[in-house]
DNA sequence: GCCCTCGTCCCGTCACGCGGGACACGCCCG
DNA sequence: CGGGCGTGTCCCGCGTGACGGGACGAGGGC
């Protein structure tokens, strides 16, 4: 009797990045109270901030119930990160699914986990885990740890040191594994996913670098384990991501290691 | 002295909204007095909401610049508008390129306007004026037509009313025309664009309908004015909508249409 | 009938968003 | 070298708009 004060010490725009972030992939439309449910926030809060996200285009409205607004799709591809990568790398992409008459993959690194960019299906494929925008781990997937092998230190470190959730029955559970496979990938320049990431699914994967030699994420071709050789996979994702590499303006591996008579790591094809 | 009050009657949430519309397709990324000049809100109001944005993961740093963030991306893909209609569509798109070696368009209605949800190009076809996730006037392309010609009348009504951007040279303008011209594809469920959105640029698209009957968005094939032969792609391009439509739910014109001895409409190929 | 859940709206209270201004820094030009 | 400009960043008194408990009616299941 009351106006009650506020209670909770996080901001407005957190309670409206909770809601946004409320809905799932598979959604369609979502009742007030189900997101209400969702984010922990009162009833009041969610109604009052979806009515302004509908106002902004942000949300739309389905009758009583709410699902997420084109808007937020034509902001999402412009997010640079992906954009410029997929602009990129897409024809690279086409040539690969071609040569190799399999799935290909495009993804990049966002914290301890991989988001997939683009992927280009094949008609007789299996049923894959990944959705572009979608996440998984990245220690258990071959663009995960093809990106890993070639990240700074400390983002490594972030993975190895955390939990590593078992994806499939295969997946890399031991921090030592791992990171002795990733100073192979960074030997080789392929990292492969032996049905790490879902049973029956094998993978090549290869990174993709930047100007300044940064990895900007990862190709790879994946399908049913009996059906790939990856031994004849792997040179082709290689070759797509280091040609990928190249349109963005990679020169090559850093300076110190192009001295004449010292070797040239990642052609180990 | 002072601490000012606030002076806009506008929403904080209007003000996040501004601040993310600001940025355009091209942009990587973007220092926080342009956002100003963009947006036309004070510096310290950009400089705070985007410190907030940040936060939150919708924003990223870049030096001290700042850029759309990688969870913008996903939750834009789980926006259910673009979502279903693409993973449906993807195989029947797939299958257009095949038989007419042309690029392929899917797009939706946004106001008075088409987003375009996916397309999948060519090697060989031309420069478009499309991106995926960009938008074009309805009236100035095949896609847009198309949706139109079966969108309710206050859609299209809106439309007709406004204003009729000349895109190319050829666009129509005149609202009458564009009226006739849209009751001419509601007979045959076909839209064709001759260099109306873009010089040397041809296309041919046809609507794609859901459960109810209810336009969703269009398919659509272009490419070079001289290579394409629009009375060839057009039976490919409709015929494609249909079945899409098909998978969709859609069960043909609605009922008062379909008694026995009336014609059915959209079979005039 | 009852009861639970839904979407919606009201309202007294106070945290927090507000924006002018200050400051340091880097850059260009004279 | 110094002045002028445009940055990014931060401070602070102010008052407005976000806050959430609760009320209300509608719908649906038992």
């Amino acid at each position: 009797m009351t106006g009650m004060p506020p209670k909770s010490d996080e901001s407005y725009l957190h309670r409206v990045s909770r809601v946004l972030g409320a809905f799932r992939a598979e959604d369609d439309a979502v009742g007030a109270a189900e997101l209400a449910r969702r984010t922990g926030l009162p009833r009041s809060t969610v109604h009052r901030i979806t009515l302004g996200l509908i106002e902004e285009g942000l949300l739309e409205r389905c009758g009583t119930e709410v699902r997420l607004g084109l808007r937020l799709f034509e902001i999402g591809q412009r997010v640079p990160r992906q954009r410029v990568l997929r602009d990129a790398a897409l024809p690279y992409m086409a040539d690969l699914r071609e040569a190799t008459r399999q799935t290909v993959h495009l993804a990049v690194l966002e914290g301890r986990e991989v988001v997939y960019v683009e992927i280009l299906g094949t008609p007789g494929g299996p049923a894959l885990p990944s959705r572009v925008g979608g996440r998984l781990p990245a220690h258990a997937t071959g663009v995960g740890k093809a990106i890993l092998a070639f990240s700074p230190p400390e983002v490594t470190r972030a993975v190895l040191d955390g939990e590593l959730a078992r994806v499939s029955e295969r997946s890399l559970v031991a921090p030592g594994l791992l990171a002795r496979e990733l100073a192979r990938i960074r030997r080789d320049g392929v990292a492969y996913d032996n049905e790490e990431s879902g049973r029956g699914i094998v993978c090549a994967a290869s990174p993709v670098h930047g100007r300044d030699g940064e990895v900007l994420g990862a190709l790879s071709v994946s399908g049913w384990v009996n059906r790939v050789r990856l031994a004849r996979v792997a040179p082709a994702v290689h070759t797509a991501a280091l040609a990928l590499s190249r349109t963005l303006g990679y020169r090559g591996p850093a300076q110190t290691l192009r001295q004449p008579g010292i070797q040239a790591p990642s052609s180990t094809v």
